[in-house]
DNA sequence: CGTTTTTTGTTGCAAATACAACAAAAATTT
DNA sequence: AAATTTTTGTTGTATTTGCAACAAAAAACG
């Protein structure tokens, strides 16, 4: 059987590794850019989606943001209407670093792409969406206390 | 420009979570799995090695294979005719978990690739292969202390 | 409407992760 | 052969990570 999953568990942390590096000057610590950049491209997001959209644990997330906004790169508001959720905003100071996070993680994609053809990188797109897909649906399965059977 | 990262990103974090969850019950704690299979698969491998497949640092490789010598999971021999490598090798309590360990990998990699095509498997691998060797250059550059230009 | 379930969020632990800084053996260079 | 550089490994310290366990608001259900 052709094995993908440690190629892109190895791909995926060494990127991590080499944005912790970058980001360290900026301030950000382990992790935290990746919470700074869906921020600020969704501003009044929850934690629950931003958790659900890294794939972290929620309680990750919860203490990731919470040193993100005594830090003052994010802000927690109330919503009026709902007691419970908490709508999170970039500061102006995680704006304004935002274009460097962006275009650092631009390069590194186009590092990752480099001598892939137009088609190729339309097609591993396209097929990591899918492995994307199907692996959600069983990270929601095991994240919930269900068993998988192997 | 077509963004692949994020999605490696989160599948990489979801697969782990996964496994994680999975094996605890074996008393293997976060991210140990991944060195029990790679010194079963490589018997004699020292940790440099080691933490240059999995893309972990060298330090996190250290503390991560003490831990698991002594749960007796690894066995750390020195080398009679070299001082400096520590050579690894599996105890017969790994090697008896390794089938399970192989066949939890076996059956998250078939669900990932679920729907696709064996055409789509082979593109897929291919591709990735690809990525991980580009990507494989940038973080032995940043983790020696290089600057990237971005 | 009242009860149950789901969603969203937080702390208490226990543990991994990794940068700095160091050390010593091995390999390379001069 | 001696000096230098690279390889391999470890600890100190700071930090993230996430399972348990909990809480409270919101949504779904009878």
């Amino acid at each position: 059987m052709k094995e993908i999953l440690r190629d892109i568990g190895a791909i995926a942390r060494a990127l991590d590794s080499i944005s912790n590096i970058e980001f360290k000057e900026l301030d950000l610590t382990k992790g935290q850019y990746l919470y700074v950049i869906r921020i600020c491209e969704n501003p009044g997001i929850i934690q629950e989606k931003v958790a659900e959209l890294l794939k972290v644990d929620r309680t990750t997330a919860s203490r990731a943001i919470q040193k993100l906004v005594i830090k003052g790169f994010v802000d927690k508001r109330f919503d009026a209407h709902n007691k419970k959720n908490k709508h999170l905003f970039p500061t102006e100071k995680s704006l304004a670093l935002y274009p460097l996070l962006k275009r650092e993680g631009d390069y590194s994609n186009e590092r990752a792409l480099d001598g892939f053809s137009d088609e190729e990188i339309d097609c591993i797109h396209h097929l990591l969406e899918r492995v994307r897909h199907n692996i959600e649906i069983d990270w929601d399965y095991v994240k919930k206390g269900q068993q998988r059977h192997y």
